[in-house]
DNA sequence: GTTCCTGCAAAAGCTTTGCAGAAGA
DNA sequence: TCTTCTGCAAAGCTTTTGCAGGAAC
């Protein structure tokens, strides 16, 4: 995947997105990082580059992002919200000791579901709760308290 | 289903939870009103009923029932938390327009999935975004704004 | 030059915490 | 009586809003 600054104009002049410094570098953060982050980690990674940098930029940029699609919510943790840029398939899993969350592949069009008859469905999430492997060693006999 | 003080009473204590009349309420409401409740909605459910009544017991007792096992988080809305005393497994759609949940009937354990080799999966959650048919109706040619 | 964006400050909303009085065992 | 629960007040957090200066076109 390419990661210039121009690739990265492109993304966003493409969706009618002005492309300021700002949304060039949430946007590459977004795709150099990967994962879910929240906004308090893209602030706290970008923050640094840019002094100037407001936590009030990350929001707005957010949600320009997710109104063009290039973005999604994803809402699974109590406190905050994550955001993912791989708007492929896939599930989440969601490690109850240490919240970290990892994508898994699986094909929820798969599944035969009843009950939604005259519904539009637009989007399909999945989530696991559990613990991933590193906390499963650590905690050996116990839920986490 | 039951839903005499005797029952809900026997919820609670053999879950080693004192049955006070808040948490008894609060109960019977989830039990009474199914679908999956915030709770503000329950505390102007109650409110009415018990003029002393908090919010931050609402919180307690919830929380003291989620613990015990009987009722489960339902984190799908991106302000409030929705409560959900329903066990079974089924899946939930939320209307992008009116908010509401749905519930559907969906088998997920038939679904395959690969990359959670050594997790250990304790809760799976599958949730749905689209619109309802109501709303299908009034919006007919526009997404919500 | 005009429009849109950024970022400070403050507000809004949900949830949690501390504590005194009340209820349950 | 002693533990536990309730509920007021206040705080903590994430997110949103208003507005003046600044950047993009």
């Amino acid at each position: 995947m390419e990661l210039s600054v121009d690739f990265l104009t492109y993304q966003l002049s493409s969706n009618g997105i002005r492309p300021s410094y700002q949304r060039i570098k949430v946007l590459e953060y977004l795709y150099q990082k990967g994962g879910h982050p929240t906004v308090d980690e893209i602030f706290s990674a970008l923050s640094p580059g840019i002094p100037s940098l407001s936590k009030v930029t990350i929001y707005n940029t957010l949600h320009t992002l997710i109104k063009a699609g290039l973005v999604r919510e994803v809402d699974i943790d109590e406190s905050e919200m994550h955001y993912d840029i791989t708007l492929t398939s896939h599930g989440h899993f969601v490690c109850a000791s240490c919240g970290t969350i990892y994508n898994f592949s699986i094909d929820i069009d798969q599944v035969p579901f009843e009950g939604l008859n005259h519904f539009t469905v637009k989007e399909k999430n999945i989530y696991f709760k559990g613990l991933c492997p590193n906390c499963s060693n650590q905690l050996p006999n116990q839920g986490k308290e």
